[in-house]
DNA sequence: CGAATTTGACCGGCGC
DNA sequence: GCGCCGGTCAAATTCG
């Protein structure tokens, strides 16, 4: 494939780099069979770019055929090290090698255990004024034989006990880390027929129970159990305290990231990989490389686009020139930091993504966008102005002092990364070894040598991402290289 | 006061 | 069937 050049040609009174970006996207593409991927450098429509200075042509691709045979569409670019910067003249990358190696060992592992206690239960007081609290007595040590009657229709309780077994069977639905207390809640409901109470139990860390908390009343009676606490029938609005039980999920392991690839394939780690370090994270990115998997092979063709980028910044917001609502944030397994979600304001755009922190770098940014626009960027972003101060409040505004990603405001630059990316086709099996030195870049590592001459090859850097002027730029042209 | 954000609640897919 | 968990909704709250 014949590479394709783009310049970046900031005007003469353009402000200083800090406050600009340019993102990339990337997507793969078929074409005879073969997935090429491609990324596209897309300036944020208010960016004070040439017109020339961004090429239609502009992205940078793997030379086609070489990678045949890659079912999947997704991956991933780290842009990373912001230490470790090409020269702003030169427009090069310097890739961070990354090894994608079979794995076959599972080493993680889940331990369940479960203690029973027959220690005191207290129930206390509760100051929210905002739920009806009956206040209760305490308990100890023969819970069994305790039944509370609750007035109201709203209750809530505490106890340090690990379960709380009232006599009704529920069903859990939910579990969430609230912000309002450092402990876990789970969410129950009856799963008596038609039966609307439910009632959402609050955990401490170590398992114990802090707080439950009843909303609405059982249309039916208890029903009868074969445990011996639940024997005996009681009316609504009672609670049956009996037992106590723990059961925690622990995990241990190599501290390894482990990636399954294709179904035909065995699974894929990264070993020494800077940003994945930790076994939960693993579990949770391994998880959902998985979810892409399995979304993928539910049609080869490509319906939706996962881009996943993450990125050194002090900030969360990265402007990628359109415009997002953000309707949801949570904590999800494995990450501390909480995932934030938004979605492109324009009607009728389907596109979404999510920011979230990675859990063992703070300041990486991981931002996943899922989908693609069906429209051109906003044109109310595109004035110079609003791009120049508009890093505030644009959760999507890449803009940032430290951003791995910049465009870069110096007369003979044309592109910078800070470099260090980390190219992750998360359903593919191979190593990627991206080294770059003053004659170009080292493309190396795949395991499968079928596709090993994808990258065992020095690639100028005129061949992988390289400049072009004078092009007329045209925004549909780019995205029609996409898809 | 409307827009944007926050956050508790809930849904639904999926593995066991 | 149960439970986990990511994603989404929507009321409440905050912001400009």
């Amino acid at each position: 494939m014949s590479s394709l050049v783009t310049t970046f040609e900031p005007p003469s009174n353009s402000p200083p780099p800090s406050s600009t970006t340019t993102t990339i996207e990337a997507t793969l593409i078929e074409r005879n069979n073969t997935i090429v991927p491609k990324f596209k450098l897309i300036h944020p429509p208010s960016l004070p770019v040439s017109t020339h200075s961004l090429s239609p042509s502009s992205y940078f691709s793997f030379p086609e055929g070489d990678i045949s045979g890659l079912d999947l569409l997704d991956y991933s670019l780290l842009f990373s090290s912001p230490h470790n910067l090409p020269s702003p003249t030169t427009g090069s990358f310097q890739f961070h090698a990354i090894n994608l190696k079979p794995n076959n060992q599972n080493q993680e592992q889940d331990i369940k255990t479960e203690q029973n206690s027959s220690t005191s239960f207290q129930f206390q007081s509760q100051s929210d004024p905002s739920t009806e609290i009956y206040q209760q007595p305490r308990f100890e040590n023969d819970a069994n034989l305790v039944k509370t009657e609750y007035p109201f229709e709203k209750q809530s309780t505490q106890s340090t006990h690990k379960k709380l077994n009232d006599g009704y069977k529920w069903r859990k639905y939910g579990q969430k880390q609230v912000k309002a207390s450092e402990n876990p809640r789970s969410y129950y409901k009856c799963t008596y027929q038609s039966c609307s109470m439910r009632k959402k139990v609050e955990t401490s860390i170590d398992g114990d129970i802090t707080e439950i908390v009843y909303k609405g009343n059982h249309n039916h009676p208890k029903p009868q159990s074969t445990k011996r606490s639940s024997a005996s029938p009681v009316s609504d609005n009672s609670i049956m305290v009996n037992q106590f039980n723990d059961c925690q999920d622990q995990f241990h392991g190599c501290g390894q990231w482990e990636f399954v690839g294709t179904p035909e394939n065995s699974s894929i780690s990264i070993g020494d990989n800077e940003f994945v370090e930790d076994e939960v994270e693993a579990k949770r990115l391994k998880m959902e490389d998985e979810d892409d998997r399995v979304s993928m092979e539910g049609s080869r063709t490509v319906k939706e686009s996962r881009v996943v980028i993450q990125t050194l910044s002090d900030i969360d917001i990265l402007d990628d020139g359109y415009k997002w609502r953000k309707y949801g944030q949570k904590v999800v397994k494995g990450n501390p930091n909480p995932r934030s979600y938004y979605k492109c304001t324009t009607l009728g755009c389907p596109v979404r993504k999510h920011v979230e922190r990675a859990s063992e770098d703070r300041r990486s940014v991981i931002t996943t966008y899922e989908g693609k626009h069906n429209h051109d960027v906003p044109v109310t972003r595109g004035t110079r102005s609003s791009q120049l101060t508009n890093s505030g409040n644009n959760i999507s505004n890449m803009t940032s002092n430290s951003s791995s990603l910049s465009y870069q405001h110096s007369n003979n630059s044309m592109f910078s990364s800070t470099c260090g990316s980390n190219f992750l086709l998360s359903d593919s099996k191979f190593t990627i070894e991206m080294s770059h030195t003053q004659e170009g870049f080292g493309c190396t590592g795949f395991e499968n040598p079928v596709r090993s001459s994808f990258m065992n090859r020095q690639l100028k850097p005129e061949n992988v991402f390289s400049i072009a002027k004078d092009e007329p730029q045209d925004d549909n042209f780019l995205e029609s290289l996409l898809y």
